[in-house]
DNA sequence: CCTACCGATCGGTAGG
DNA sequence: CCTACCGATCGGTAGG
């Protein structure tokens, strides 16, 4: 009976208070004390449901990656074109982390501070997601409708560092330009238009019905 | 006599391991210990010379924001078109950052520990200059040479995001597209395109010269 | 720049 | 899930 339990609701607690500290102090950072603090256990009891701090980490950010890859699987399923995919994904991915930005607080701190195991997780949950993107991308080259001069893989990689720069540090670099007029909401426009001026041959017509799509579903998060 | 005397080696020494050790483990997962190692001395030695753990990092971070500047400081003395100091200011940042990643991890790092601080220090020794590129873009709006609809602060944000991201975890994120043959030079010749591409009315002509202009100087770093 | 030492906190275990 | 406890390490000080 008790073997085949979910999860009991502390150690969920745990897991989501996990989430929140370390996406904003790091590992490092963060001691097992505060975390048991927050859920309001003693500190021994965590090592009843995870057995070192390392196993969190690693089941921490092998959550992430398992929702996030959850959140593209959808997308799949519902039939659509491959120009509404793409943008799908590119949505799916803003929206996944500006929901919560401690997602890619945790995410960059993992990547600093653990490249390699970072890099296996993302290949079993990730990679096959950017591969469906670069193949779509490939083909609507040949198509004429993107850019012959893109590299698809590069182009992905520095979009993707645009979306999480704004999601952990898009409200603090704000200040950084002194202007205070500069809202969220205008920062994703701009990223929204790089991203597709970049990758549309004719600027002004199929850039514009992507942009208003993407900026629809954006919306929502505002 | 001792009193003028300049930094001695061992606090130089000091000074380039914190930066090395914060850059790579982050400022908590730093000890004082480790620093002292790896200079030869004891640890309460080092507190002769850095009365804090605090005390170091504010001297390092700032040291590093100071030089940065140093740097962008030196293309205004070279009197330039506003074209020229536009790109050598884009290229200056992509060269400080390219030619030692633990600079782009260590800001990083900082922004995601003390988002407030990196504020206050960015914006006395950066914001003049991001100021200044603002005013260009504007500029060139008005002229008909960059798109209109650009934010010029959203841009400017994006663009750095895209370059620090590079030179903190480029190297890595090859991995995360299964592509071998996607390198570090491939990644920045992207970068360029999408940057010029998402600013120049005529993505044929004026863009292309910009672009040569920025390639031929950061193959310097390769 | 060193030896000697400090209280606090770290992740983690024993045993119930 | 708790009490009681562990060795190791943390940043930092006293005093030379």
């Amino acid at each position: 009976m008790k073997k085949n339990a979910r999860p009991s609701n502390v150690k969920k607690r745990i897991f989501s208070e996990a989430i929140r500290f370390f996406g904003e102090n790091g590992f490092e950072g963060t001691s097992i004390q505060s975390i048991a603090d927050a859920v309001g256990i003693r500190k021994p009891s965590l090592f009843y449901h995870f057995k070192s701090k390392e196993e969190l980490r690693e089941k921490v950010i092998n959550a992430l990656l398992v929702h996030l890859q959850a959140e593209l699987q959808k997308l799949l399923t519902s039939t659509q074109s491959g120009h509404d995919r793409f943008f799908s994904m590119m949505f799916s991915l803003i929206e996944f982390f500006l929901t919560d930005h401690n997602r890619a607080r945790l995410v960059i701190h993992e990547m600093l501070d653990r490249p390699e195991e970072v890099d296996v997780l993302v290949g079993e949950h990730i990679r096959p997601w950017t591969k469906t993107i670069v193949e779509y991308i490939r083909l609507e080259q040949v198509n004429g409708t993107f850019k012959s001069d893109i590299d698809p893989e590069s182009y992905i990689v520095l979009v993707f560092m645009m979306i999480i720069g704004t999601a952990a540090f898009g409200n603090i670099a704000a200040a950084v330009l002194g202007s205070d007029n500069e809202t969220m909401e205008t920062r994703i426009n701009e990223f929204v238009r790089i991203s597709q001026q970049a990758l549309f041959v004719d600027s002004s017509s199929e850039q514009l019905s992507g942009g208003e799509h993407v900026q629809f579903q954006y919306r929502k998060l505002l």
